[in-house]
This record gives structure tokens, C-alpha cells and sequence, in this order.
DNA sequence: ATAAAGGAGACTAGGTTGGTCATATATGTG
DNA sequence: CACATATATGACCAACCTAGTCTCCTTTAT
């Protein structure tokens, strides 16, 4: 359970505008096809524009866009960006890990790496073209009834 | 980073008495051996008896010891006592995941019940006989003075 | 000019984490 | 029995994190 609200809302946004392929999509838009409220989807927006995901036009017509092809997004790339390391406790990261007093001879140190080595190889082969693929270009919150993708 | 340190605290202490190899060891003992403030590791002791991972005896030279062979201990039983679910995400929990209204169709959904997966694969096959037996007899804080499991 | 969009930042209720402290109960030893 | 040493129980707490909201400002198409 420590994917927090604010990742997964962010997957679902980037998810929605490679599903969009290309199109701008403006936030209040992207809020209802991924039913998160509309003013945090904003404040997601923000830090995923920052960290180079996505890029914003302003103005009447305004709105986000993937920065790059979907392909060259992986999931690994979005969690980072709100969750930071991927590994389950701090002694076992990749880079500077956290000292630990008990750490000289530590066998649960090597199991925590493992678990780190097999969601960061998962997040790392998982593409949004993938993703997207997989959607089968309809993916909608149920209860949702203006017709999706189409202006 | 989703490994609590109350969780961590736990493992380091149910290592520390399959090491040991069924001798009893008291809270303070432990507390020390693995450094973990006493109060909390009594706390903690608690929890792992209500969860029959360990028994307590009472009195003078009473203390705790493991109510199983190590070998039939996983770490995925400890961190489950202390965490609950292992997946990343409620609703890519194996029992009763909690509904999400974009669901229908989710591609996420399935990348993080592979991480799961994943996950509880390297947990379930962790038992506390192997990691005893890669500590090498021996695990200790820097620092501690006193000679280990020597009584 | 106006309206529709993004941008920046302060604020917060409620929950979780990582503990502490006081007190009660059980038991081995002399 | 008295006493020291242990576990047992439960209340309590500060700090931090989560999941948001709200207000005001700037940009731009028409
Ligand atoms: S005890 Fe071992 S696993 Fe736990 S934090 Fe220290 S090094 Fe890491
Ligand atoms: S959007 Fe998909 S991954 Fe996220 S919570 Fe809903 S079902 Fe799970």
C-alpha cells in the first residue's frame, strides 16, 4: 500500500493523454475522464510539467499534452517523480542509502534489495504506448456519460 | 519506502532470536542487540505474541523466545502482522480489493498485481532459518560492547 | 473587453508514525 | 514472606504526511 492517491492519480492523468494521442486535453477535462478533483489534477499537472511529462499552453483552448511519444514513458518515471525511491526501506537504496547501525552482516538488507530489484525492473519495462494499447482506446470512470474522446 | 520502521524493528528482532537458536532472551536484552529503543521493542514483542510468532515467559529470567522453528517463518508472515496488504495500490489487493471507478479496463491496475506478485514471491520463499544461517552466528550494532549471544 | 484557460502559493483537517510513561501482574530466589 | 526482575496493558503524545481546498494572478483567443 505505498503507492499514495497523488501517484495513481498521476498515472491515470498521463494514461488519459497517451490514450488521447496528442491531443490536448485542458485540466478540468482530464479531471472528469479520470475522476479526480479538479483542482488537485491542477496541482498534479503542475509537477508533472515541472519534471518535463507534460507541457501546458495557456489561454482560452489551453491545456496539457504528453512532451513526449508514450513509448519513452515508463511507469517507473511517474512514480519517481512523486514517490522518490523505489525501494521499501531506506538502508536499501540504490543511490546513498541510509546507514544503519545493524547493517554490517544484515541478510534482511539483500531481501528488502531483491524486492526493490523486481518493482523496479516491472515499473522500468511498463510503457504508456503499452498501456495505452491495452486500454483499448476507451477508458472511462464508470458513470461517466459524455462521450469520451470525441469533442 | 513503505517498509515501517516498527516493521523493520520486528524483523530485526525475530532474526535476532532465530540466531539465538531457541534461547530465551528478555526485552531489554533484545532491545539492545538489535537497538531499538526497549519500550517500543516491548510493544513490538507483544504484537508478535498475539500473532503466535513468539512466547513469553514471565518472572525473573523470563523473556521471550520463537513459538516455531525459524525455518517455517516467513518474512512475508511478519511484515503482513505489521503491514496487512502487500500490494502497492488497494486495489490490487488479492483479497477484497477495494473498487475504483476506473477500474473497468484499468492497464495500471494489472502492472502494479505484478508487483505484488512479485513481491509476495520473494517474502513467501524468505524464512528465518536461511536468514539465521547468512548472518553466520553473529549480528550486532556497531558499538555494542558486550559479546554477543554469550551469556 | 471579456472569458477561459493555466500558474503560484497559502492553508488545513485528519490520519499515521514512532515513540514514551505509568501502572499492574507474575514469578524465581533467599 | 519479601523482594527483585520480568512481562502485560493501555493511555498518551509530538511531529509529520496525505489529500486535498481556496484565493488571487497571468496569459491569450475571440
Ligand atoms: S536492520 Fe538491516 S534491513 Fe533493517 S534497516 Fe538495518 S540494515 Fe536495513
Ligand atoms: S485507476 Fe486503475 S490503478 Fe488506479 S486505483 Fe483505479 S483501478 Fe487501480
Amino acid at each position: 500500500m505505498w503507492i499514495s492517491r497523488k501517484t495513481d492519480y498521476a498515472t491515470r492523468a498521463v494514461l488519459a493523454l497517451a490514450i488521447a494521442d496528442g491531443q490536448r486535453l485542458n485540466a478540468q477535462d482530464l479531471s472528469r475522464r479520470v475522476a479526480v478533483p479538479d483542482a488537485f489534477m491542477k496541482q498534479i499537472l503542475m509537477q508533472l510539467r515541472d519534471a518535463g511529462v507534460v507541457r501546458s499552453e495557456r489561454g482560452p483552448s489551453g491545456g496539457y499534452r504528453l512532451n513526449h511519444d508514450p513509448a519513452d514513458i515508463t511507469l517507473e518515471r511517474i512514480v519517481r517523480i512523486f514517490q522518490g525511491q523505489l525501494a521499501p526501506i531506506e538502508c536499501a537504496t540504490r543511490h546513498e542509502p541510509q546507514p544503519c547501525s545493524m547493517e554490517i552482516g544484515c541478510s534482511l538488507r539483500t531481501v528488502w534489495a531483491e524486492v526493490r530489484d523486481a518493482t523496479i525492473a516491472i515499473l522500468e519495462r511498463t510503457d504508456f504506448a503499452t498501456l495505452a494499447a491495452q486500454s483499448g482506446g476507451s477508458w472511462v470512470p464508470v458513470g461517466l456519460t459524455t462521450k469520451p474522446y470525441t469533442v
